[in-house]
DNA sequence: AATCCGGGGGG
DNA sequence: CCCCCAGGATT
């Protein structure tokens, strides 16, 4: 693909000078160089909006202010720390290229493009970004708001969840970067996608690409850019049980290969479908041969949609007069306090909140 | 190429 | 409440 020089020469300018205005978002890591710090705030800011981001980038920068710091952590501190950001591969990603920096590297970050593509966690956009903020190095981001923009401005209607979507948008930011300063070029295409062009009502008065959008000419906003994908939400049921027995309680750390892999739960029952307390007595319970039958008390219910999964929650509370190991001893016994040294889902952070953690 | 992985915000 | 958002890994 090719774009004219003009609108390229256009472009570079009216973004340059809008974002040397007092136009930028005021963010703790903009204008960060410690590529520490850098690769910290991109790897939780994938898939999250800033405002989300920034107390949990705070709060790791505060308590791992090196990667020596964050490589030395325990897994169940840092997975604790990430809790409720979601997505918890990257925070095992994360702690997994740490220790690769820590004892490969001898703590040195990568400062090479392809260095810093190889580690865990890290695709084109965060090495594009990573590359820009720490090196000045010529790499284009292309996120979210990246996708917005350019399909915008050039009028791009290939849907950019494609493998051809994809390679033409990051044609065209490649074509359209200021190499002379591509770290500012680069934070600059992202602040105007998050604040001017924005997925909804975007502010193209405001805007200074308006006079050359495509979107704006053909009044085409709302229908740029373009998806390809249609998911499918997948239900499910889960019950939780807490097994209590002398002030203590029963929990499981998740495995691999399922949702929430290494948080922590309670005793989990899922169904094919909503079952009430009878038929969980019944038809579940009673089969764990390693759980007496106790009166089951029904906690309540919560639902947490997730983006391709609905999961139904019913809670329940059974007192035990023993401590059985259910599920084989895949699980610990817990005093309350111990709890609060484990990361959860947030629907159960939730649940323990209001009814555990007095 | 298609699918999965959380949780927050807006209308 | 429902709809939208969107990097990287895996298969």
């Amino acid at each position: 693909m090719t774009i004219a020089p003009g609108i390229i020469k256009f472009f570079r300018t009216r973004l340059h000078s809008w974002h040397t205005g007092h136009n930028s978002r005021q963010l703790p890591w903009k204008g960060e160089k410690d590529p520490y710090r850098i690769w910290l705030s991109e790897i939780i800011l994938q898939q999250t909006r800033a405002l989300q981001g920034l107390p949990y980038y705070e709060s790791f920068t505060g308590t791992y202010p090196t990667v020596q710091a964050l490589a030395a952590a325990a897994d169940e501190d840092v997975f604790r720390l990430w809790q409720g950001l979601g997505y918890y591969n990257r925070c095992k990603n994360m702690l997994a290229t740490a220790r690769y920096i820590a004892t490969e590297l001898g703590g040195h970050f990568p400062r090479t493009h392809e260095g810093i593509l190889a580690l865990k966690g890290v695709g084109p956009y965060t090495a594009a970004a990573i590359s820009s903020f720490a090196y000045g190095l010529p790499h284009a981001v292309v996120d979210g708001n990246v996708y917005r923009v350019l399909s915008r401005f050039l009028g791009i209607d290939t849907p950019f969840d494609t493998t051809a979507g994809k390679h033409q948008f990051a044609t065209a930011a490649q074509l359209l970067l200021d190499e002379t300063d591509s770290a500012a070029h680069n934070q600059a295409i992202m602040d105007l996608g998050a604040t001017i062009c924005t997925p909804a009502a975007p502010r193209c008065a405001d805007c200074p690409l308006h006079s050359k959008c495509f979107a704006a000419a053909k009044d085409m906003t709302a229908l740029l850019p373009v998806r390809s994908k249609k998911i499918v939400v997948k239900e499910r049921f889960f019950n939780y049980i807490f097994l209590l027995h002398d002030g203590k309680v029963w929990i499981e750390k998740r495995g691999a290969g399922d949702i929430w892999e290494s948080l922590h739960q309670p005793y989990l029952a899922e169904t094919e479908k909503a079952v009430d307390v009878s038929v969980l007595r019944q038809d579940v319970l009673f089969d764990n041969k390693s759980i007496r039958p106790h009166e089951l008390t029904d906690a309540g219910m919560a639902k947490q949609r997730l983006t391709h999964q609905l999961i139904h929650c019913r809670f329940y509370i059974m007192h035990l007069t023993d401590m059985p190991m259910p599920n084989g001893t895949a699980g610990m016994w817990l005093s309350i306090s111990e709890l609060k040294k484990l990361a959860f889902p947030k629907i159960l952070v939730s649940f323990l909140r209001n009814n555990l953690y007095f």
